[in-house]
DNA sequence: ATTCGTCCGTACGGTACCGTATGCTTGTCC
DNA sequence: GGACAAGCATACGGTACCGTACGGACGAAT
């Protein structure tokens, strides 16, 4: 019924493998809005367009996928952290509100499901745990360094780095659309409460 | 091997029955300790002490359990909120602090756990999302009511619910305790500044 | 052209569930 | 002491997975 030639998959580039690397990620697609329930090896084949075949080859297991994905996601975070944490000296106070803001947009609807996720995820798995906690402790340090920068002693520092993100993952769980339009200007007064002052 | 007599289910009790309630009731401590993943047919009949036979007796079918699970939980949450924060005139302040205090506490634990564990199926299933809603806008009216009474305008009353509780649901998904010993003392930070002032 | 490693498909056994059908037991009512 | 319903057990078909075994295609090297 369907007797077309594959098509060479090679012409120039050194490998289009679906490799490793593309299953990882298609992987975190699926955890970001399925959940760990999503995440079967069959389920992840067919929306690849192969089949368990080829993830078996790539991984020993469903864990081996499990481990990969908490590794690359750990990194990822820590590299965009810092990314959003470094430089500018002076501006420590937009910068620290520029946080608030990234993690509480509607962009990046994506990286908040993985956040919940993979934070749902750690209350049930050790090794997923231990990945929050160095992912939480790595951001914690960054933000208090800032508040440090802009003035604050070390224990407000640290209060107030947790304080951000408390409320911003917690800010991600709630139904509080319908609560008041001017949610948005809510917002800004508690983003403000946080840093300033 | 066990030829007891079973004992005679009525004495005086109109009905000793192994009923809705109860099986909704071990339906929610899974759902708090596994999550959704856990909450099946078979597993929580194991755990009862019986089989499928009488599940299938009190319930249509899963779903009907989990709607009597979302039920039982937004009922047991607006007695709960109710009762937190009523009565006691002039006292507001304190019983905000204590609003978040019992949420934040090592007891608790399993009422932390339900909340979460409904707040992740809520991203998945409009039900358990409406559900979350209600609750969440009755939680914040009462927190609302009660800085209106402690003198704050209803901007600042409602800003400041929302901080409350999405920093109350936000610090329970954190993993800070490598983060500083004197944890205790940034909470209490916290909670003055999300109170206080 | 043969060989060999890479990459994937197919087939299989096994497990864990869901929901239904049906039968067994027990107390209750006449 | 039958009849009957409540409450549960058992057995069954069906689905969705996991992981393994094995085989086939295909390119690169010889």
């Amino acid at each position: 019924m369907n007797p077309e030639k594959p098509k060479p998959r090679t012409l120039r580039a050194p490998r289009v493998q679906l490799d490793r690397k593309g299953w990882i990620e298609a992987a975190i697609d699926v955890l970001a809005d399925q959940g760990m329930e999503g995440m079967r090896v069959e389920v992840l084949a067919k929306s690849f367009g192969v089949t368990k075949g080829s993830f078996y080859w790539h991984f020993k297991d469903r864990q081996d996928l499990f481990n990969a994905v908490l590794h690359t996601w750990k990194e990822g975070r820590i590299r965009d952290i810092n990314k959003q944490t470094s430089g500018a000296p002076g501006k420590e106070r937009e910068q620290l509100t520029h946080v608030i803001e990234v993690y509480s947009a509607n962009r990046n609807r994506k990286g908040i499901s993985i956040e919940l996720a993979v934070r749902e995820w750690a209350r049930r798995d050790a090794q997923a745990a231990a990945v929050v906690e160095e992912v939480d402790t790595y951001r914690l340090e960054c933000t208090r360094k800032l508040f440090i920068a802009s003035g604050l002693s070390d224990a407000e520092a640290k209060s107030r780095s947790l304080l951000l993100y408390a409320y911003v993952f917690g800010q991600s769980l709630m139904a509080y659309d319908r609560y008041d339009p001017k949610v948005i200007d809510f917002k800004r007064w508690i983003a403000e409460r946080i840093v300033l002052n």
